[in-house]
DNA sequence: TGCAACAGTGTAAGCGCTAACAATATCCCT
DNA sequence: AGGGATATTGTTAGCGCTTACACTGTTGCA
């Protein structure tokens, strides 16, 4: 069961039964032989933890997302796992379900772990919890929230613009009277796509829209969707945080006999998979998980060719126009 | 950053640190405090790995699936977690995308971690494995393969029933020539489902069944239809396996202008939230996710008032109509 | 006033593994 | 055959923490 049980067994001592698992250093092609049969005799597994407290380094990173239920989220994670493998490293994912307490113990169980290094994928975030990180020495990587400084690196992306591409697509199309179907309002990154619906609207007086906020799940944008139009508002467009809560909405209004998009054009946010499955299939904006991942690995595992990172970066998305809009039906207000 | 720097600041043995960090024992209450202020004026983390080290216990149980993105595992995961973390456990998760070699790599991950329990939630699955794991002494769950033995835990879900009652029940509609979209034929548990299919035509001359598979993902199920009906065969109902590959077969579907359910009936498998929120919504069979993530903890963690759990668990399933069945459209071969 | 019973703390021995550094074996060349 | 260079293997000191067990003050009560 321990290391050296194995080195009895194979009469030789643990250092050497450490080599052959470790295969560094040469050890005798017989020895070797002679130390592996022990370990399969024994079903030796070695202990991860002794492992790394004795070596001091770790071969895991964590990664920290707020809901890992969403495509978005997991996509990502996705991606990482498959880069970390690829270099070696393996990866321990925590959810916080949006609870910044939540958020607060993962990054303490990660700190706990000893990480080599941590992508925080969240929307929720403590200022005082960047310190504690920038503290904690381990590389970090932000998406969306956190501001960069040595041995952190941010990712951002650009929302607004997003949004704006979105916005100004169905203002030629018509539409004036939009809607915004929302989660979470109090989280500032997820703010900034509402603020921008609310800026665009601003500077334009012919626009108008409400708001609504739920869980960020298929029922929260469909409940969201449902405390929007009970208010009698009816907006000719619904601009979604995502695309989950979009399904969601566009199970809302089947319900109630809209039609999307001749009665209402709907559109989504991220361009997960299932934007191009559901029905209608959604308008949205592509962000570039795959990239995010990519790019997240590349400044949490360092490759020794490598230049090193940029310690900030900026996503800019992409504007994807498929079924779920169209032209505002002919204006006759209610 | 070590225990003994904090013991050292705050004048005491690191043993008074570790019992301030436990809460065990007695510790002065003017003694807990100073403690307390190194540890934040450090900003001290303690090291997991020498915990468990040091303490020859682990608080964190594993959780292998097949694949997460599905969320029919991800909600089994989901209760696994909320009840773990209610017992003051973590989790981990590994994912092996149907392929063996991971989940090998995946269990001897585990056991390398000492994890305290083990969900294994796969449908892939080596023998030999079982063995390993048997002899590991690790409390495991086994989720849909394996065999009990002390220490292991199985829960199987009877399949075989639930593919009756949706044949059944298109059978009783009128339909009888049949699709069905699988994923990976070549493992067990999935097979079950196809196996299922298939004996209910064997035994009822009038039915007639074709198959087909590909990944388990929104974009198999629609592969698989295309391949389905590009072979010319035209069945009035498509079982798919699971609800996420009848929402790619959805698409498929409409992809070709075929109404569901007038044209073509489809029904899902496993009733996760997204049957729901497609459309048309999914007739399935619902398995009760929650449920089993309860199960999974309860054997795993066990609680001191609680009585010994079964070591064989078998869940029967529940069908659910939705509109994605109809009647067989008037039989006119084509 | 004296002493057992505690309440609080300190000491130190590991947990299982890695990684210097030390110690043998082997081997090649003269 | 002798000696140093190499190839292999062994020793041992931790890594940071938990946990008996040992050791001081304090109390309570006869």
């Amino acid at each position: 069961m321990s290391l050296d049980q194995v080195a009895r067994r194979a009469k030789v001592s643990t250092a050497t039964v450490s080599r052959v698992l470790n295969n560094a250093s040469v050890v005798k092609g017989s020895t070797r032989a002679r130390v592996m049969k022990a370990i399969t005799e024994l079903k030796y597994h070695p202990n991860l933890h002794a492992r790394s407290l004795a070596g001091g380094k770790n071969r895991t990173i964590g990664v920290i997302a707020s809901n890992m239920e969403n495509p978005f989220f997991f996509d990502i994670y996705k991606t990482v796992e498959a880069d970390a493998h690829a270099r070696g490293h393996e990866v321990v994912v925590a959810n916080t379900d949006y609870r910044p307490e939540q958020l607060v113990a993962s990054i303490r169980l990660m700190i706990g772990r000893r990480v080599a290094g941590l992508a925080v994928v969240v929307s929720e975030m403590d200022p005082a919890l960047t310190k504690e990180l920038a503290e904690s020495r381990i590389p970090v990587v932000f998406y969306d929230v956190g501001t960069p400084r040595p041995n952190i690196t941010n990712i951002r992306v650009n929302y607004r613009r997003g949004i704006e591409m979105v916005i100004g697509y169905l203002h030629s199309l018509g539409h004036r009277r939009l809607g915004f179907v929302g989660h979470h309002a109090g989280l500032a990154p997820i703010n900034e796509r509402m603020r921008a619906v609310l800026d665009a609207v601003a500077r334009n007086p012919a626009l108008e829209v409400k708001t609504a906020a739920d869980a960020d799940t298929l029922e929260g944008g469909r409940q969201a969707t449902r405390v929007l139009l009970a208010s009698g508002y009816s907006p000719t467009a619904i601009i979604c945080v995502n695309d989950i809560t979009a399904v969601g909405a566009l199970r809302e209004l089947r319900e109630r006999g809209i039609r999307v998009p001749q009665d209402v054009s709907v559109t989504g946010f991220d361009n997960v998979k299932l934007s191009e499955f559901c029905y209608p299939s959604l308008t949205t904006v592509h962000i570039p998980r795959e990239r995010i991942g990519h790019i997240i690995v590349d400044a949490l595992i360092p490759q020794p060719g490598a230049a090193a990172a940029e310690h900030e970066i900026v996503i800019d998305p992409e504007f994807m126009v498929r079924d779920s809009t169209g032209p505002a039906p002919a204006g006759r207000k209610r």
